[in-house]
DNA sequence: GTCTATACTCCGATAGAC
DNA sequence: GTCTATCGGAGTATAGAC
């Protein structure tokens, strides 16, 4: 990985994230990246592979946090964590998750490459098994219900950047159980 | 409103919501709809002002629901309407609601000109309003947080379009407020 | 039909690493 | 002296707004 690809890479993701895909050029790309458009294309073929690498990229982190959690042999613990997805992951990575997220509403064909149906089954795998070793009476439902407030966490974050209430938020949506 | 502008307005927000604002074109909206390509400009003047006229008619059903939310008395019953608001506008103006939703991911400009806050916040009073009569303790995050759940429950019916899972998730979500 | 923007190509030149 | 990363810019084809 040479600086430049890297810096191509980083700009990418920031006005991807910012603009939308389709909304930004590889000219625009360049031009702020202070690389040659041409690179563009010899490291990243086209405009969709050089989303691609973006997008592996930022997956990673992702499936690290779930590795985590699933090593985590306390169920509470495993809510708790669960509940500060957003604060962890879209602190660090928030760039990357609004990508993702804003990827579901361009075309249907690039809607369904990046949707990774695999992490989100995952995932509610993971708490679903909490749930369980809780004794909780529906934990399907619990999950799926959880799974909203999260979601709904994401979504906001995205339009209130005022990181105290997320914070508080999610003190709060621990609270509900008992954390 | 004649016929033919009609037309327009409703296959352009049906494309809009599916391909996205960015990556639906005149052209395409005017085969489809089977219209001059011409005859968009010379009604709306130019895409953005055909997206104007697209969701000024959407959130007009949004304020209809709050307007009815706004006039029901019985506190468990807003809250009621707050948790089957995805469903019954989603279900009934499923592509606004998307295609508002879609426009987040946009330039930052039209970002911010779509956001409608004054909307957020009128619900967001409603909802804290029936908290407080209930003798809720915390009548402003529990609002918050139910706010969260309809933002996911919003944004899982775009992936999900399993209604019966819905309803159910609804149903259980009352349940958490014994309604 | 017009004009602009955009994805993508090609290539000669340069500079540094080995 | 070769190889690799990069530049810069000319150029093409096409799509898209109007």
């Amino acid at each position: 990985m040479t600086v430049k690809k890297d810096t191509i890479l980083q700009i990418a993701l920031e006005l991807f994230s910012n603009m939308g895909y389709a909304n930004t050029s590889t000219n625009r790309i360049a031009k702020k990246a202070k690389v040659s458009e041409g690179l563009i294309f010899r490291h990243f073929t086209n405009k969709e592979g050089l989303l691609d690498a973006i997008v592996a990229i930022g997956t990673q982190s992702i499936d690290d946090y779930l590795l985590k959690m699933q090593n985590e042999m306390d169920s509470k613990k495993v809510i708790s964590l669960a509940i500060e997805f957003p604060l962890n992951i879209m602190n660090e990575n928030s760039a990357y998750w609004n990508l993702v997220t804003s990827l579901k509403y361009q075309s249907p064909e690039i809607a369904a490459k990046y949707h990774n149906s695999e992490t989100f089954t995952r995932i509610n795998k993971i708490i679903e098994n909490a749930f369980t070793n809780l004794s909780y009476h529906n934990p399907e439902m619990e999950t799926k219900y959880l799974f909203l407030s999260i979601m709904g966490l994401s979504s906001m974050y995205k339009q209130n950047h005022n990181k105290e209430e997320l914070v508080e938020l999610v003190r709060f949506i621990k609270s509900k159980y008992q954390i």
